[in-house]
DNA sequence: CATGACTATGAATATCATTCATATATTTTT
DNA sequence: AAAAATATATGAATGATATTCATAGTCATG
């Protein structure tokens, strides 16, 4: 019999369009999803997927179903916000901290949505740079960090959102646009446009060019579009996630290239005080923030 | 986490009011149900049913619950109806035997909404009366038979529907007034006002009088309406399903007693052969049969 | 053609829903 | 008032079945 798991599968069927990235959107093996396609074709007695090389495609009847679990899995998730109303458990503050400069082109739509969503919850965005985000949490200061920081903490939980990859932007006529891929070396001579944060926030920098010994020149700009504009205006190059300069990319107003051999990728984490995890407009928000990240940015992967 | 099983049997809930007889309506154990309860409950951190003595009530959180079921249940339906369509099983013939006269009192705004959901599906009433009416199955005369037989049959199989008290209906100024239960003698000097069948297919006859060696006299009529309209006029008493006389006795139009200490039941089976039950359209013709009945007929049981 | 990435499948495992047995609570009956 | 009947709750045992594990098959790509 249809059950709500199955939904959620095909739901996440659908946005990945992979039977291992799905598993791994709904955090179980490739086999379990597998072995759900399976008894629910059985069951309905027709395909819902059909192999196509690589990945996967929908059958026309896989579409409908997938219209179904979206429709039912929104329901379901506003009637819990109803019942969170219900319960007076709808009030309280979100102060977001973001480590990450460019997810604010995700979030701020996010808040919009939340914001109508949960009324009563006072929700803002703590500004600043903070050097150390969970001892802000700790104190009081802010309810959730959305960074790359995972280690183990007493009291703190960290709901991973997505894995997405750091490609190298560059102008169109660029002397490297020759490479299909860049090393460290290759930045050695170039001006590094980045965000205003110290070194070791920047992944390139620590994961890529200070193991090599290479130290570039930085220029920093506040806002993504500024950055893109310096690449574009050939002041230097810049590192940002993939799905932050697909538009850019498609209208040809610049160029991205791999960094190293497997890319260079960043895992992106929500964390937050374990009791306020919990809070019903907290859950909502991280489930709320992977459907949209998922359905919207591309290329971005499934964490754990 | 919620599933549709939870669903379920909230809806299940709601509709009887009590753990035992929405445990039987889900064909469940009253225990299973009373353990869904409370891993919902645990879930969300609120009560979702409250004792009643007696019975249950739904608290504010299951209300809101229930109303999600239902809308989710019947979205469920509705994409099945599309998937048959796709697959092209959505059409086919649907003749129906009734075996049970008063049935047709909630079977024809059921065969109404069948006509929208099934367009193609040819949808009939066998009139007249089958002395054998699962032949008509085997000789593919009729595609479901509604009534009580539910001995084994290869190749055959029955649906339970529902379990309904059959009561006697007499006129409200009528002598036997004053006894709370009839009892086989007392139709001794009655004429007995039944549908124009033979006698072996009247309960009332079969399990009740006939074992007494009671042989009223009888009189038939057609219509529900006209036997009501004979007994009120005092031309003799009737036994009916307590579901078919409601209104009448509701309006003190005729009166209804119970017959015998533990009254007089009868179960109702959707029987048909093996290879057309699979039909989507009859399954769901099925489901939405059970779902009316329990939602519009009042002191119905569910069987199994 | 070898390698990596993805999917399918049967068997083993683990999880978790359900049943069983029993206790508690409430209403009805005598 | 007590007893019987009816309805629900609960812990332990059971059973079903979803998931994982191990492995083989398929398809792309350099």
């Amino acid at each position: 019999m249809l059950e709500l798991r199955h939904l959620r599968t095909l739901a996440a069927l659908h946005e990945t369009g992979s039977v291992s990235r799905a598993a791994k959107r709904v955090h179980l093996t490739q086999s379990a999803v597998s072995h759900q396609i399976t008894a629910l074709q059985s069951h309905y007695g027709v395909p819902i997927i059909q192999r196509r090389g690589q990945s996967i495609e929908l059958t026309d009847v896989g579409k409908h179903l997938v219209v179904l679990a979206e429709k039912v899995l929104d329901e379901i998730q506003a009637t819990e916000r109803d019942l969170a109303k219900i319960s007076q458990q709808a009030s309280g503050s979100l102060r977001i901290v973001l480590e990450c400069h460019t997810c604010f082109d995700w979030l701020m739509p996010l808040m919009d949505e939340f914001r109508q969503h949960w009324p009563d919850v006072e929700l803002d965005l703590v500004s600043g740079f903070h050097s150390d985000p969970v001892k802000l949490l700790e104190e009081g200061g802010a309810d959730v960090v959305i960074g790359s920081d995972h280690k183990w903490q007493r009291g703190i939980v960290h709901h991973p959102l997505f894995r997405f990859e750091i490609l190298a932007v560059l102008a169109p006529e660029h002397p490297l646009r020759k490479k299909r891929i860049l090393h460290a070396a290759d930045f050695a001579d170039e001006t590094l446009i980045t965000y205003p944060v110290p070194e070791d926030r920047i992944d390139l920098i620590l994961n890529v060019l200070k193991p090599a010994g290479i130290h570039p020149q930085r220029r920093t700009a506040e806002l993504t579009v500024a950055i893109l504009q310096l690449v574009a205006s050939r002041r230097g190059v810049a590192a940002l996630p993939s799905w932050g300069i697909k538009n850019y990319v498609d209208h040809d107003y610049v160029i991205a290239r791999r960094i190293g051999a497997n890319g260079l990728w960043s895992d992106l984490y929500a964390s937050a005080l374990k009791e306020t995890a919990s809070r019903p407009y907290l859950r909502d928000f991280l489930a709320t923030a992977r459907n949209t990240c998922f359905a919207t940015l591309d290329g971005i992967i499934p964490l754990e």
